[in-house]
DNA sequence: CTTTAAAATTAACATTTAATTAATATCGAT
DNA sequence: ATCGATATTAATTAAATGTTAATTTTAAAG
């Protein structure tokens, strides 16, 4: 069920769109004004929402800056609805953080055929989105963000080599890393070290965080794996 | 460096985009006619395509279609060029795999700031596209880059003579490779071993992921099978 | 059905690669 | 400059991978 929120301050187009809308299974909410906009927004969390740029209290564009300011709705879609003319608006809208924005007067099936392929952008886009800041391999927890390692609810401090080469390793899970692929991403294509340099941080890493993370393919590589 | 080209019939066009585009550091391609903005699309690889939707010889949709179908071109950005009225095709042009329309009379900002919007949302997607690399056959999964073989869910690491074999095999799944022809790619020219080698080798192989794929030519080689 | 060359199998052996350990060097903070 | 932590090297050990060779099995040809 996909949820759209129309924010317009002229009746007869928030009739318009309900209805158009409404017809291709969609949930619409509607408001009047840009303030009730957002208190219907922050409730319904919406998929999408429709500004008009132009609008008393509070227009399209200041709107905007307010959602996407907003945790929970920084990543919702944004189109806007301008007149024709607005040529610096449309501009404005963009550069504000809209998605899309449609052009008065309205097209009933240029709307539905823009919105479902934002819809579908969307949809492919936060399939990927859903990165945690942290990681989770049974009791071990990586945190990327804050750089931490933690274990059995103990925190682990890695030295900086060791850092570097778990986060490598972890950017894939299951993805071997070849020897050489490590030594150009940890250490630089110029820098030269020794060949058991990686084995002896292999082994340090493998201490502190435990045996079974991190696995040798012989002849080929390493591989964080759970 | 930003490769756009744009397709129009309309000499005017063309130079207007032109010179608009050029302004903003774009290197910029253009085409007359559709057929020739296909061999031009496969020649430069840009980064962009602006398509006028009515063109003699070959519509934008049509081409559009071609360059969807196109292994090298079927990420490229495409924006059609629609005049206002021809609501139906802004349709077709969405439909048939357009990123964007922008309607005529062209505002030279407008269009900057689509465009702009556009490869920023395709550069975006693309760091964050995983495209998985593996091949499947019946329950065996093999996946190149964690260099890794699944078999009914379980996984099986395979040492790197193996795994090179098994990959030579997959490569051209029921071709039949002959010694000679596996000794030549797996070990080199110059490698000499024992006529036994490979038998060894097939012998491991087919004890990880089954009997049933790698079948025994003889006389003749070894060949993966489905 | 035999013959026979080719391939499979097995275990011993060789080689390669990684793990481990300790010693040494480098870096960073005080 | 000194101390402690981190990083690298080198030497040794361990493990796995790869190869060979001897033996058995298989399947194609006569």
């Amino acid at each position: 069920m996909v949820k759209i929120l129309i924010v317009d301050d002229e009746p007869d187009i928030l009739e318009f769109l309900r209805y158009n809308l409404e017809k291709e299974q969609f949930i619409v909410f509607s408001a009047g004004d840009g303030i009730t906009g957002f208190q219907i927004a922050k409730k319904e969390l919406p998929d999408l929402i429709i500004l008009d740029i132009m609008m008393p209290k509070m227009d399209g564009v200041e709107l905007c800056r307010l959602i996407r300011a907003d945790d929970h709705l920084k990543n919702t879609l944004i189109t806007f609805l301008t007149a024709r003319e607005e040529e610096y608006s449309q501009i404005a809208a963009l550069d504000v953080g809209g998605d899309d924005y449609i052009t008065k007067p309205i097209r009933p099936r240029v709307l539905i055929s823009r919105i479902k392929a934002l819809l579908r952008r969307k949809h492919t886009d936060s399939a990927e989105m859903e990165e945690e800041t942290w990681l989770e391999f049974g009791d071990l927890r990586i945190d990327k963000e804050k750089v931490m390692i933690i274990k059995n609810g103990e925190q682990i401090d890695l030295a900086r080599k060791e850092l570097e080469l778990l986060m490598l390793l972890v950017s894939k899970p299951g993805k071997v890393f070849s020897r050489e692929e490590i030594f150009n991403k940890i250490w630089g294509n110029d820098v030269i070290v020794g060949n058991r340099t990686i084995d002896v941080h292999i082994r340090k890493l493998r201490e502190k965080i435990g045996d079974d993370f991190i696995k040798t393919i012989k002849g080929i590589g390493y591989k964080f794996d759970f």
